[in-house]
DNA sequence: ATCTATATAATATTTATTATTATATAATAT
DNA sequence: ATATTATATAATAATAAATATTATATAGAT
C-alpha cells in the first residue's frame, strides 16, 4: 500500500541526507524505482525506466547510485544464473525463488520465528568468533510456473 | 579421506558415461580437480591449475566442462559479490559463508534434520503447484576471520 | 583402418561492469 | 545573491568474464 511504499522511500531519503550524500533528482528518482519495484529489476532495467523522466541520464549514474545504496544496506544485490546483477530494494527478511531457465525472480515469505530458529541457530554455531556476518540469502533454483508448463508441454 | 574422493570421482565419471559424454583427459582432469578441492575455484583457477598437466590447455575448455559439470549438477555454482562464478565440486547440503571484502567461500554444515525442518517445509507452503524446485542455495555475507581482525585493527 | 561425432584449441566477439575525465549541479560559505 | 568547493552526472574509454566461431584433433564406433 502506498502509505508503506511513501514511509520507506523517506527512510532511504533521510539516510542518504544523514550520511552526507546530496540528494540530486537523479538520484531521488533511481531510489523511488528501486523501492517501489517488485521485480528486482537490473541496472539497465533501472536505467531504461530512467530515461523516460531523464533521456540524458548515464548508465554509470545508475550503477554508481545502486552501488551506493547496495552499500549503505538500502538495497539488496541478487544473483542470477544468467549472471548480472539483480538489485531488490525489499531489505526485509525474505528469500528467492530463481528460474534457473528465464532467470524470474519472485519473493519467498519467511517469518521471522523461522529466521531466528534457522538461520541464528546456523551462524551462532558456524561462526563463534573472529566473524562478523551482516546479511544472508536463501534461493530455490528451479522452473517458474511459466517456464515449468513450457518444459511439461514438450 | 581418499576413499570419499576417488568415489566421488567414479559417480561423476561413470554418469558422464552413461550419459553419452566421452571422457577425454583433460575432461577427467578438470573433474579430478573440481572433485578435489576444497576451495570453491574459479574457472580461471581451475584453468591455471590444469596447466601444468596440459599446457596448452583453453580456457575454453574449462568453461564447457564446467558448464557441462554444472548442467548435470555434479558441481555447484557460486556467485561472490565480486561477480566471478566459483565452482563447488561437493554438491552435498551445505551452505556457505561469502566474505564480501577477500571473497573468500567457506563451508556451513547444514544437517539433514534441519533441512526437512526448514527449506522442504518452505518449498512446501511457497511452491504448491507448476513449480519446480532442483536447488537451493544458502548464503552467509560478511567478514571472514581474517578480513574481520584487518577492519578491528584499524 | 576408416569414419563420424564430439571435444579441444585458437581466436574473435559479446556483455556487464568499472574507470576516466570533463561538465554540471548541489551544498556551503561569503 | 554570488562565489566557492565538493560531489554527482554524462560521455567516453577500458576491463574482464564469459560466450561464440571455426579449424584441428581425438574418442568412440564401424
Ligand atoms: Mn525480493
Ligand atoms: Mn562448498
Ligand atoms: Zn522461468
Ligand atoms: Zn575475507
Amino acid at each position: 500500500m502506498k502509505h508503506q511504499v511513501n514511509s520507506r522511500l523517506n527512510d532511504i531519503v533521510s539516510k542518504i541526507k544523514k550520511m552526507g550524500y546530496s540528494l540530486t533528482p537523479q538520484r531521488l528518482e533511481i531510489i523511488k524505482i528501486v523501492s517501489e519495484s517488485k521485480s528486482h529489476p537490473s541496472a539497465v532495467d533501472v536505467y531504461d525506466k530512467l530515461r523516460k523522466a531523464y533521456p540524458m541520464i548515464s548508465l554509470n549514474t545508475v550503477y554508481k547510485n545502486l552501488s551506493l545504496l547496495s552499500s549503505i544496506h538500502e538495497v539488496k544485490e541478487i544473483r542470477t544464473l544468467q549472471n548480472s546483477v539483480h538489485y531488490d530494494g525489499d531489505i526485509s527478511l525474505h528469500g528467492h525463488a530463481i528460474c534457473e531457465k528465464c532467470g524470474r525472480i519472485i519473493d519467498v515469505k519467511i517469518d521471522e520465528s523461522d529466521f531466528k530458529g534457522f538461520f541464528d541457530a546456523k551462524i551462532k554455531e558456524n561462526f563463534k568468533e573472529n566473524y562478523y556476518i551482516n546479511n544472508y540469502g536463501l534461493e530455490f533454483y528451479g522452473l517458474c510456473g511459466l517456464c515449468y508448463k513450457e518444459t511439461a508441454s514438450d
